[in-house]
DNA sequence: AAACCGGGGGA
DNA sequence: TCCCCAGGTTT
């Protein structure tokens, strides 16, 4: 019979460590910045912050955080919000998911328990959005309660400080580094030890270059004492992101829609969910050929299929003008290599939700049967497209895209994710000054 | 357990 | 450039 292991072994997680908790909970209340979310113990501002720090530096989060403490004040304030606004303060962050379970647990917060963040572990980690480190955090911080909040920073101050070797890639090194974060805890000092022990990660212990002369807790330091400090925490390589091609349209619109640009938004799961983004493609693999070479930038293939796509989707019928950008955007798991191609719209194609270029005055049967489809399609889904029936009719909704021209009010709305807005805002500076087509 | 989900800043 | 970040959810 093979013997269990226990992950982390250690006899601090036994018995605590005096001189490690009362050093660093001391240094935590002298030295502490102060920070938007500090100002009180609000269990709804925690958790906002909480949410918005995942992943995302203090520096970057404190202006989100203001504006959307501003617009949201209140659980039911965001819980009564359109998931639109939502995300708009939202961009820029990334993880746009983040944003969209964080207004589920507020509408989950207003039905379960009366618009009242309970003081209740198991109930603040049901709702959506919040796992073990969020959980823990909004219960030490808000309330006190000795529960653990480990996010990468404690797992690199606990390795080096204890010199674990464990790789914190894996969850079971996760799961032994919250059991010895919790007995750590002093008594009566969860909400400050817990953010003492992420500060203390954030401005001295960090990641490659560790301020071990000011470090508070240096004297004990194990990592430190065996100088190893620079190889700890341990962790496993992340593989490197796979590379995908796309072709994207920039499509001026004519008569109405003159000056405007076609932008759809995506589907509400996955990948920058909800977000609007320019039309666009994703090529076979070979197409890594089209763009390697400088020449090829008429790009006729691309040309048509885009063409080809954007006529399915709405129906209008597109005239690429040429290679406009190329423009790369990183993922933490892809790469994304995308050719920007600028176009307009024939004569005889002038903008398919509009009323006064109904189906009869289209030669093209096809583009005609497209046009009913479609307003067929808006009428029926005009409370999933928009917020008004007006807007629902300008909205081209062909298989479940929803496609809509916009100008640069349009743009301050909609939620775009940073790779769009970029493309989007410098072709706007362009035809500003006369360059655009 | 591994994959999926963004974007920015520090070194 | 590379690395990592105040992680959670889905498969």
């Amino acid at each position: 019979m093979a013997i269990k292991q226990p992950t982390i072994q250690h006899t601090a997680v036994q018995n605590g460590h005096p001189y490690f908790s009362t050093e660093l909970l001391a240094w935590y209340r002298a030295q502490k910045r102060t920070l938007p979310w500090r100002k009180n113990h609000d269990p709804y501002r925690i958790w906002v912050s909480e949410i918005m720090l995942q992943q995302t530096r203090v520096d970057t989060v404190i202006p989100y955080y203001l504006t959307f403490m501003e617009k949201f004040p209140t659980v039911q304030a965001l819980a009564e919000a359109p998931e639109e606004e939502v995300l708009k303060c939202w961009e820029g962050l990334g993880y746009y998911s983040r944003a969209r379970n964080l207004q589920a647990g507020a509408k989950m917060v207003m039905e379960l328990y009366d618009g009242i963040i309970p003081n209740d572990k198991e109930a603040v980690s049901g709702l959506k959005g919040v796992g073990p480190y969020t959980s823990g955090a909004i219960m030490s911080i808000a309330f006190n309660r000795p529960e653990p909040a480990v996010d990468g920073n404690v797992m690199r101050v606990l390795s080096r400080f204890f010199c674990l070797e464990e790789d914190i890639a894996k969850p079971a090194t996760r799961a032994g580094i919250e059991k010895l974060a919790a007995a750590l805890i002093p008594e009566g000092a969860a909400g400050d030890f817990n953010q003492a022990l992420m500060e203390l990660g954030a401005l001295i212990c960090t990641p490659k270059s560790p301020g071990c002369l000011t470090c508070p807790v240096m004297e004990e330091c194990e990592g430190r004492l065996a100088g190893r400090e620079l190889e700890l925490p341990i962790k496993t390589k992340a593989k490197p992101p796979r590379q995908e091609y796309r072709a994207a349209a920039l499509i001026w619109g004519n008569g109405e829609n003159a000056g405007k640009l076609l932008v759809r938004q995506r589907e509400g799961k996955g990948l920058l969910a909800g977000m609007w983004e320019l039309p666009h493609l994703l090529l076979p693999p070979h197409a890594a050929d089209w763009f390697a070479e400088e020449a090829s930038k008429e790009q006729p293939e691309l040309a048509e299929m885009l063409t080809v796509m954007v006529e399915q989707d709405t129906g209008q019928l597109i005239r690429p003008k040429g290679w406009l950008k190329d423009a790369d955007h990183i993922f933490s798991h892809i790469l994304w290599k995308m050719r920007v191609i600028e176009c307009d719209l024939g004569e005889e194609s002038t903008g398919i939700a509009d009323e006064k270029n109904g189906a009869e005055s289209k030669p093209e049967e096809a583009a005609s049967k497209a046009a009913e489809a479609l307003m067929a399609a808006a009428e029926e889904r005009e409370d999933y497209v928009n917020h008004s029936a007006e807007e629902a009719s300008k909205s081209l909704i062909p298989g479940g895209m929803v496609y809509r021209w916009i100008d640069r009010e349009d743009m301050e709305l909609l939620p775009f994710p940073n790779l769009f807005l970029r493309i989007i805002g410098e072709t706007w500076e362009r035809r500003g000054r006369g360059e655009a087509l």
